[in-house]
DNA sequence: CTTGAAAAGAACTGCCT
DNA sequence: AGGCAGTTCTTTTCAAG
């Protein structure tokens, strides 16, 4: 964990909502210079606060019609089993996201698809053939929303 | 949707993965001059395939040492009750993303929190008082991954 | 599409309070 | 910490092939 002081988190905020913004453009906003906030910048950076920039894309734009969460419970959990299931699901290219989580699932995917055709392909011919694959649980995204929250 | 040659792919997905690098180094990469290259990534974000950046931010170096996924299965489910539900979630710091969904569930939440006594904490006094809110199911979120797929 | 150039702005550095 | 001044690099636009 890292101290933060006022100007830190709002210098994080608003770059959370764009991270094209200058250093002289946020600093007037908060009333520093640019160097300074520059500097507050860079430390945030080396102090692994901020890990770096990521494009946000248009899944429609890009064709993909359809993103499903998937909630998987493995068959078998061993040490070796979950090495192989992950990966295994790190090969299926319509997956965006795995997450290694406890509770009533023990793997939970982001999965997109051109349509719900093509996400069904997907799931019988990737997803069920996961080694190790138990109970599959599907969640159609209909709409998402991203918050200003405190990250 | 647009249409995307492979040097439109082979930008996303670069700049998918670190957002910060020149026009003129992404252009030596894949053969195309500084000019080419900036073109064809403005070209990408009027179309509105490339939405926008944003920060990747590390939640434990900021102190948010939990993340839970919820699912919610709300107890009456009219148009009204919908907008309440996100309105009212809406409010809540910790709530990272609200995905309304279809399937077992009617919305699954992205909730960070200091530690599981903090977490407790959001979860009796701000989600289980959310309005319409019938079954909730939690899963802790042990290890996450992004992958390079598609988008 | 390319190269070359020029202007604007953002990023970075050193020095000083 | 912060500001100021200056340098370097990227971005952005333009002309011409």
């Amino acid at each position: 964990m890292t101290e933060l002081d006022e100007i830190d988190r709002k210098l994080i905020h608003a770059l959370g909502r764009d991270a094209r913004q200058s250093a002289s453009a946020l600093g007037k906003r908060f009333g520093l210079s640019q160097p300074a906030t520059w500097r507050r910048i860079k430390r945030l950076e080396e102090a692994g606060v901020i890990a770096g920039k990521r494009l946000r894309l248009s899944a429609e734009k890009l064709g993909f019609g359809v993103t499903v969460f998937l909630g998987i419970k493995l068959a078998t959990k061993g040490r070796v089993s979950l090495e192989d299931f992950e990966r295994a699901v790190s090969a299926i290219p319509e997956v965006q996201t795995v997450e290694h989580v406890l509770g009533l699932y023990d793997y939970r995917l982001r999965v997109v698809a051109r349509d719900l055709p093509d996400f069904e392909r997907v799931l019988r011919r990737r997803i069920m053939t996961l080694p190790g694959a138990g109970e599959v649980e599907a969640n159609v995204l209909l709409s998402e929303e991203r918050m200003p929250g405190p990250l």
